[in-house]
DNA sequence: CTGAAAGCGCTTACAG
DNA sequence: CTGAAAGCGCTTACAG
């Protein structure tokens, strides 16, 4: 490959003025900068990446450690991430923990051997040695999603309490009262929280939330099957399930189906993280819907802001509910698709900032 | 952030020694060794793989373009690839073209310009630019997938001939006759063979595949719903419509609903990539299932061999169908859940390994 | 077994 | 406006 000496050889030129000339630098002739352009035709050369991280100690690149890529929520705001780091002139290098902490410390340890300039995690745990050595390194960064507490870092996720005091409204209405929930990881942030905001949301209506109506996932497909599994061999089984991310749904839908039972009528179901296929799942799936895109970008515009020095703002979107057919029609059960409500509920709750 | 030369003075060596203990190089005494680890672990040392690439002129990282991340089908091609990679001691960097030429040529560029040691891409289209480019550089690159005809570079896919006209017959036996396809850009491999084989199919039971049968989609779900409106809007509607990937049948699926119409019983439907949720989707989608794991694990050895310097062997294993409810059943329409045939049918078609 | 030195491909004060 | 030179953090013949 052509390198910078190449080039200066071919335009009769020190390599410092082709450097120059290709970083646009103002005092570079028009004639210099014409023939460099023209060496660089000729040569079809490319400046090597690599050379000038190390010479600027800037790499333009940003690490994305996700939680899960299988996982449709996540692929979106890797998606949104990529496409506002790109609009920012970045690149993004993706790491899939695959739900599992030494990965996802894998990744880290590599991202940051690879010098990324900044770093956006979506921690898989509590905080495993990697993730802390590097919050501790200095490295700029930015939790999306999910965040460990304690540690000094900006957060960007969404609020899902609202929404979730909107469903129990909705499940309530509907003559529920055993609801359970298929929870993620106690470890992880937002395994906490979709708990907590439904045993709170089912307190304002003096139901409770005992411990054998909490099944405990790890948010993939598999452990939702398990926990739906022994849901329904108890004696009293719930009349709803609620999971707290999509795959668990896709789990707890096969569980329900391998028994030949039916969603709403023998047990009703709802999802936390909305994707484009619950529309046409058998039936629809109510569930709530986080901002994805909106994180993504605000994840993104944080870290840059980290990067050049300045504070990065921490910042929470609020969920909102999306109903469908999953867990019951006002009318009673069955019911017509005439009386299908797919508009998004509006959420009281307005947009949050906040610095920490 | 602490260099090799802070490790041999703290270690009281040279870096060339310190290096060499850090590389596993046997000629390090023992002592020395040792010293250089405590020094490590005292200054939290981690080399700089930046500085460490533009010396030896090898990244350890592999590029991979894919057309489309939110393409369930693609996201594990992913997912199996950095597995893979992982294995054999590489990381892997993810450029998501979103089925656009152009960004496909960023994506490779950048990824050039960073000295990837090799490239795998499932081309978006016929060969832009950037893309032939880089193969005629002599970057080690396969393709993944799909490929571009005429260019020298080895091909990992999947042939979905048999598949297909195990689906034929499949929607022959129900009674169909006027089956209609939801292609691919014509530009793609996979976007003209997936209609090829459609048509043979349907050849040998003496159907013909007019053009008003042929919907021009891009693999992505809005062209799916434009073309199945149009289908319906036909004064002689389709009784099949074959979705060439799972987002296209989404989005065909959409447009049978906006109209109240019911698969399989107004109109059936079909797609190629089978993906977890058409299990439950309503109906179950029929399918036709790649081997993805199989194909990422294929690709990235493939490319490693070409880094090494060897040929690189083509890989083509074949595709399955896997019929669900979504065509209709035997006993006539509607049906029970008892007769639901959810187990893979039997492709007679051996595994195919050619070097091209 | 160890160290001094060259060099990978760039960028950037410094001097002119 | 231009060039010679230093240096980013490593690895690796070369000499001892």
């Amino acid at each position: 490959m052509a390198s910078i000496k190449d080039v200066a050889a071919e335009a009769g030129l020190s390599v410092a003025t082709v450097s120059r000339a290709l970083n646009g630098h103002p005092s570079v002739s028009p004639a210099a900068r014409h023939r460099v352009r023209a060496a660089v035709e000729a040569l079809g050369y490319r400046p090597n990446a690599v050379a000038r991280s190390l010479r600027t100690d800037q790499t333009r690149t940003l690490g994305l450690v996700i939680s899960d890529v299988m996982n449709p929520y996540f692929t979106e705001l890797a998606r949104s991430v990529e496409e506002e780091a790109r609009a920012l002139g970045y690149s993004v290098v993706i790491g899939n923990a695959d739900e599992r902490p030494d990965l996802q410390d894998h990744h880290v340890t590599t991202l940051l051997d690879r010098r990324i300039d900044g770093l956006l995690v979506s921690p898989t745990d509590g905080g495993s040695p990697g993730m802390l050595d590097a919050a501790r390194a200095g490295t700029p960064m930015v939790f999306v999603d999910r965040w460990i507490p304690g540690v000094d870092v900006p957060v960007v996720r969404s609020d899902g309490r609202a929404a979730v005091r909107d469903l129990v409204a909705h499940l309530h209405g509907l003559g529920h009262r055993r609801l359970a929930i298929i929870a993620g990881p106690a470890a992880t942030t937002t395994g906490r929280e979709r708990v907590d905001a439904f045993r709170e949301a089912l307190g304002a209506y003096g139901l409770s939330l005992p411990g054998a109506y909490i099944g405990q996932g790890d948010f993939q497909a598999e452990s939702g099957r398990r926990a739906t599994e022994r849901f329904l061999d108890l004696p009293e089984p719930p009349d709803v399930v609620f999971a707290a991310d999509n795959l668990m749904a896709l789990g707890a839908l096969d569980a329900v189906r391998a028994r030949g039972l039916r969603v709403p009528e023998d047990i009703a179901l709802a999802a936390f993280d909305d994707i484009p296929w619950f529309v046409h799942t058998d039936p629809p799936v109510t569930a709530i819907a986080q901002p994805t895109r909106d994180l993504g970008q605000a994840a993104v515009r944080a870290l840059v802001e980290r990067i050049a020095g300045r504070a990065g703002e921490s910042v929470t979107l609020p969920a909102r509910l999306v109903v469908r057919r999953s867990c019951g029609e006002p009318g009673g059960s069955g019911g017509s698709p005439s009386s299908v409500r797919n508009r998004p509920t509006e959420s009281p709750s307005p947009v949050q900032r906040s610095t920490p």
